[in-house]
DNA sequence: GCGAAGTTTCGGAATTTTCTGAAGACTATC
DNA sequence: GATAGTCTTCAGAAAATTCCGAAACTTCGC
């Protein structure tokens, strides 16, 4: 099946928007490939033809994506080659990976309020720790409250 | 008031993990060094001496704090330079920043499913639609209860 | 106005990140 | 176990980001 221009256009776009929110470029490029394809599983010599990249590039861009939990392998025992496809519902797990994130901070944030006496400062980071331990605590149900809905 | 060592080592600190959450590096730490002062206000220089970085640095950073409702300007009137602080609540609205982030990539993906007809791709993109329109949606509200939690 | 102190802007340098191309490793088939 | 195709790793190159320093600009006090 062949992409028409509009469908590579939108995924070029969407994988500039996926960058602007931090992710590595061609990680986002490879991410879209696999977003928008009507392909059940694709390999990387597939993707990488069709972004005109290095296979080098696609090594790294797809196991970045698979660490995230965006795709996964495809066991298709008579080809060489090795297939992946999206996986179901990576959205939610993508936005807990954050999660990882806010703990470093958090943790930096302690060690803020050991090594400072009582004052302004000792309040502002109280106030900050308060913050991200709030919603490292609510996050989880939003989800939660997400796969509850769609599953109706 | 002289920061003592273990002060500066635990601002350096949550800089870097700041750092790795995707701020820029100055900023980062310029925002540390509102963080973990009692002074009620700092200038420009005064940071830029703290961390000895030049003041076209300091001049960016704050810039951009400034931009993201980190800090604030503070009138001094008997002062020739510019004082600032950083905000009270600034947590909050810092991460509602993020939505425009969501925002771009909710428009990219609506341009996706424009430009396909029925199918996995498309599937996939309303799902992945539905998913930051939930996010975009919940995440007002969750502030609004850490504000209420904040004020109890 | 004039001078001093502070701030912003801008070009260039240095660091960091990212991509490629080539070489080596792995796997399935024969 | 040889071979052909695919993937991974690595070093170097290219690109982008970030920082500094100098110069221009603003503001305040005199």
């Amino acid at each position: 099946m062949t992409d028409d221009k509009s469908r590579r256009d939108a995924a070029e776009h969407l994988a500039l928007a996926l960058t602007q929110s931090g992710m590595q470029r061609m990680a986002a490029r490879v991410l879209a490939a696999f977003l928008f394809t009507d392909e059940p599983s694709l390999t990387a010599g597939d993707v990488a033809k069709q972004l005109d990249a290095s296979a080098g590039s696609l090594s790294g861009a797809i196991k970045l994506l698979d660490a995230l939990g965006m795709v996964e392998r495809v066991p298709v025992p008579s080809s060489r080659s090795e297939h992946f496809r999206m996986r179901a519902e990576p959205w939610a797990d993508l936005y807990s990976k954050q999660n990882t994130v806010i703990d470093l901070i958090l943790q930096s944030t302690d060690r803020g309020i050991a090594a400072v006496d009582d004052g302004p400062a000792r309040q502002r980071l109280e106030h900050m720790r308060d913050f991200y331990t709030f919603m490292l605590s609510e996050i989880p149900a939003l989800l939660e409250r997400f796969e509850a809905r769609r599953a109706k």
